[in-house]
DNA sequence: ATTGCTTCCGTAGTGAGGTACGGGTCTAAG
DNA sequence: CTTAGACCCGTACCTCACTACGGAAGCAAT
């Protein structure tokens, strides 16, 4: 698979990333990735400098960094901006815990409510379907506020 | 705001409910709520039936169902298909679930992240990129695998 | 009666992160 | 030499939940 000196086409380079050809083609696009010279006439190569880039996009996105904060990233890949590629961890770190506490207060109210569901009403009516019209009321105060 | 009987246009039902004018119309479209019939070359107009159902969609939408999702809980409201409700409810937790400890997941290595960066490395290298360029090892298995 | 805000209705655009298509060119295997 | 399979490139399309636009017509206040 790996050619000589890992040179490598963009199909091969894309499947050992475990990505598609058009995603590497679109993450040039976006500026995220450099297209190679092309020899006259030919097919461009990359080597493992695309290989070790498609897996800096792939490991940040993991962790919830979108494609545009990548490439603010990537500026400060020189090791001499530490700092500012810290505070933009940090940043993430805090959306990334407020995800989960919002997520946790879902949990309860679902929770809650097919637990209510469960225990036997007596057929009348259902505490779910009751709770849904009259608006989800232990969660949070801000109802209305989906996104 | 509430004309004589609750009986409101579509612009103070949204404003009512919290939501855009456009927005009611879009779920009309989708067929989560009706569109009343108009009276010859007038004004439709919305009764409190209308604003609880737009309380069910931001209640449902609140606990992470999708509209086609909370257009399927809907044809269950007569409450007789308690059964599928609850499923349907005991499936979005189980998703909810998956969403929160993968979270933690995230939360961990990341933390971890900062961490070591900030417990002064000596300029010489900064190990949040060194971890992003080798790809996050510590957090799960199936690294490449973001969405 | 004139202004000015709504309503009505269809269509089109947004953002994120890709995925698919189609027509042409190149290369490696048989 | 022929053919199958990559590659190249631009463009269009996808999901999801809206949001905006544009023009006609209604309704309320001045
Ligand atoms: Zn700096
Ligand atoms: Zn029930
Ligand atoms: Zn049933
Ligand atoms: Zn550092």
């Amino acid at each position: 698979m790996l050619k000589k000196r890992n040179v490598m086409t963009i199909g091969t380079l894309a499947k050992t990333a475990g990505v598609g050809v058009e995603t590497v083609r679109y993450y040039q696009r976006r500026g995220l990735m450099s297209e190679p010279e092309k020899p006259y006439g030919g097919i461009r190569h990359y080597d493992e400098q695309a290989l070790a880039r498609l897996h800096f996009i792939r490991a940040s996105q993991w962790l919830g960094f979108s494609l545009d904060e990548i490439g603010e990233l990537l500026t400060l890949q020189d090791g001499a901006h530490c700092d500012e590629a810290r505070e933009l961890g940090e940043q993430k770190l805090t959306s990334v815990r407020r995800k989960i506490s919002r997520l946790q207060q879902v949990e309860r109210a679902l929770n809650e409510l097919v637990q209510k569901c469960s225990s036997g009403h007596g057929d009348v009516y259902c505490p779910l379907m009751a709770s849904l019209n009259d608006g989800v009321e232990d969660a949070t105060t801000d109802k209305h506020k989906v996104r």
